[in-house]
DNA sequence: GTCTATACAGTGATAGAC
DNA sequence: GTCTATCACTGTATAGAC
């Protein structure tokens, strides 16, 4: 059941996993507890369910928003922290938060079920950063780079709130110039440069 | 009482605070619950005096590493990243992993009382990255910068375990070479070239 | 599919003997 | 200072009625 996962992503979220009883779950969306080992057998299974959705979601409006981009190697590294930034701030943070600090509360064999969507989520960043070391921008380690990267834009929420979309980009902005050792300014012109004159591999603003 | 608190940040770092009972950390120094209660009125309090040394000790920690760091701005950058590397993955640990991962489960006045100690700390990296600009070797906003490396350091020890000083400074110097957009070579060069004909402002090898 | 009722284990914390 | 014993409570999970 949705809601189910719904009620569950926003208390384990803020409470924490092992603080919110199955009861508060169940009492959240006027059901009682036993009601809720009708649709999962356990509480285990019920945060699984939590994570997978979080992923799962979590990679489609990723994909979405790399599929709107612009064509440059620039905007699409742009775009893809920006979409990083909305999943972490957005709708789907409390999701998100689940999956990042409770990932280590799932039995070992949930971990393994849920390991080959989590690397999908990695890939994306992997291949937009193997891209911009191509084209000259990125000089480090590609890895490490994502070392810093990840856990920088997972940990935003703990210094700053950004629902709106305007400022989930213009926070990407200075990420990415920070990527790249670059002042705000520069990166901004590099990128727009890129977008009116650049190849654009394929411009999909439909 | 300190092997309790020693205690407490081991088995709260590995199984989380709500999973750790009371018995449990009386236990594992040969005490039983009761006797917990004489030395710390609640178990908040113990969680609290676990943060508190573990931001005391690793201030201590990192001070020393820069007293010992030779002059060069690269070379204190790199000292500082090294130190903190050594914070997370040394012996202190599970201090620092307690810190993160359980300071939002201390109660809002734990919190004001050891805000002014963390701070200490960020100020530490705070001061380098504005050297780092000064010196032109930073582009970056110096903000970002910090939020993007802080939380990267602390993360390492979920995709790597570096109990000794020597990969410890080599994952320290991808890292500082990453900040600073270089490849690893290039950072270290410069690094080494700064110690050798630097201005050297303190050489405090004792 | 949801309810009520309940089994059963474990929790933080206290009281009082030693 | 540490122990034992215990209180009051909450947790997950199950059984069976509806």
């Amino acid at each position: 059941m949705d809601e189910l996962i719904d009620a569950a992503s926003r208390l384990i979220s803020l409470q924490g996993y092992d603080r919110t009883s199955v009861r508060d779950i169940a009492q959240a969306v006027n059901l009682t507890s036993g009601s809720m080992f009708y649709h999962f057998k356990t509480k285990d299974d019920l945060l699984e369910a939590v994570i997978r959705k979080g992923i799962i979601d979590g990679l489609a409006f990723m994909n979405q928003a790399l599929d709107l981009a612009p064509g440059g190697t620039l905007n699409r590294f742009h775009a893809l922290v920006a979409a990083h930034i909305g999943v972490v701030q957005g709708e789907l943070r409390h999701f998100h938060r689940v999956w990042t600090r409770e990932w280590d509360r799932l039995q070992p064999e949930a971990r393994l079920r849920l390991r080959p969507l989590s690397e999908q989520y990695r890939e994306l960043m992997n291949a937009l950063l193997h891209s911009l070391a191509a084209e000259g921008h990125l000089h480090s380690d590609i890895e490490t780079a994502r070392h810093l990267l990840l856990p920088g834009l997972n940990w935003t929420p703990t210094w700053t709130s950004l629902k709106d979309k305007a400022s989930q980009a213009t926070l990407a902005e200075k990420i990415c110039a920070t990527v790249l050792n670059l002042p705000v300014d520069a990166f901004s012109d590099l990128m727009h440069a890129e977008t009116t004159t650049g190849p654009g591999h394929r411009r999909t603003i439909d």
